[in-house]
DNA sequence: TGGCATGTTGGCGA
DNA sequence: CTCGCCAACATGCC
C-alpha cells in the first residue's frame, strides 16, 4: 500500500539504517516471478556491500559496490523490516555481517525481488527528463482519461491511487477528463502539481515519522480520505469506483471532454 | 461481521 | 491498436 512517497522516505532511511554494510548471506524464501535462481542471487551478493538505496517509480533499488542491483517491489502489502527477528510471511532476508537483519515480508506473495532489473522504458513521476513540454506531448497523444493515464505505469512510474486523486485535486482537474482535450493551462497545472504533492507528502511523512520504513502515513490527505467528507475549500467530496478502484473528486475539478 | 483496500497482469469486448 | 473493465492474489482492519 505504500506509494511514491512513503517508498521515496524509505529509501531515504534504508539508506541510513544499511548503507556500508556487507551482505553475508540472501535467502529467499518465497518468490513468484524471479528473474534469476537463488544461485544467481547468492553468487552477486554475497560479500558486497550496500552503496546507494534509491526510489525509482514504485520500486526500491539497493546499489552494491560493484554495481550488481537488487529491485524489491512492494506491490499491495509488502513490510520492510531491519531488526534481528525472523518474520512470517518473509520473501527475502538479507543477514549482513553485524547480524543485522533485512526482511522483506508479504502474506500475499505478491511483493517481488529482481537482479540487475532492465532498464523500464517509462520515466519516473519525478524525473527531470519528465519536461513539460515531454508531458503535453505525452497527454496530446492519449485518449483515456485522465486518471487511468496516471496509473498507468507505461506513462510516467509510481503515482498511485490515492496520489492520483490528490494531485488531481490539486490542478483542480476532473479525474474523467479525456487527456487529449485538457487545455494547455490546465496541463501545466497538473505538471506542477505532480511534483507539489508528490514532494510535499514525502515531507510529511518524514516530519511525522522520521525512521520510517515500512506502512504508509496517509493522514494528510485532503481528498483521497474516507474520514472526510469535504475538501479544504468546503466543496462535497465525492466518491466513484472506476477501474475496480476508488475515486475520490469534488465539483471545484473541471471536466475536459 | 464482512467488505474494503491496494498494484499488476492478462484477457475480453467495444 | 486503443481504451475501460474484470478477476485473481490473501488477510488485517474498522
Amino acid at each position: 500500500m505504500p506509494e511514491l512517497p512513503d517508498l521515496s522516505a524509505f529509501s531515504h532511511n534504508l539508506q541510513k539504517k544499511l548503507k556500508g554494510k556487507t551482505i553475508r548471506n540472501i535467502e529467499i524464501h518465497s518468490a513468484k516471478k524471479l528473474n534469476a535462481t537463488h544461485a544467481d542471487f547468492e553468487k552477486a551478493l554475497k560479500h558486497q556491500t550496500f552503496k546507494k538505496i534509491v526510489r525509482d517509480g514504485k520500486e526500491l533499488y539497493f546499489t552494491t559496490k560493484d554495481g550488481t542491483v537488487v529491485a524489491l517491489h512492494l506491490m499491495l502489502r509488502g513490510q520492510l523490516f531491519v531488526d534481528d527477528k525472523e518474520h512470517k510471511s518473509a520473501v527475502v532476508t538479507i543477514t549482513f555481517d553485524d547480524d543485522t537483519k533485512f526482511t522483506m515480508a508479504d502474506y500475499q506473495g505478491l511483493a517481488n525481488i529482481r537482479l540487475n532489473p532492465e532498464e523500464p522504458d517509462a520515466p519516473d513521476a519525478l524525473a527531470t527528463s519528465v519536461t513539460l513540454s515531454y508531458f503535453r506531448d505525452q497527454l496530446a497523444s492519449t485518449k483515456a482519461t485522465i486518471k487511468n493515464f496516471l496509473l498507468d505505469q507505461h506513462n510516467l512510474r509510481g503515482i498511485g491511487n490515492a496520489y492520483a486523486d490528490e494531485i488531481l485535486w490539486d490542478a483542480r482537474i476532473s479525474p474523467f477528463s479525456i487527456c487529449s482535450k485538457i487545455p494547455e493551462e490546465q496541463v501545466e497545472e497538473l505538471y506542477h502539481s505532480i511534483r507539489k504533492v508528490l514532494e510535499h507528502a514525502e515531507k510529511q511523512i518524514l516530519k511525522s515519522n522520521p525512521d520510517i520504513i515500512s506502512g504508509e502515513v496517509r493522514d494528510f490527505m485532503v481528498i483521497h480520505n474516507a474520514s472526510k467528507t469535504e475538501s479544504p475549500d468546503g466543496a462535497k467530496i465525492h466518491q466513484k469506483v472506476a477501474g475496480g478502484r476508488k475515486t475520490y473528486y469534488t465539483d471545484e475539478q473541471e471536466l475536459f471532454k
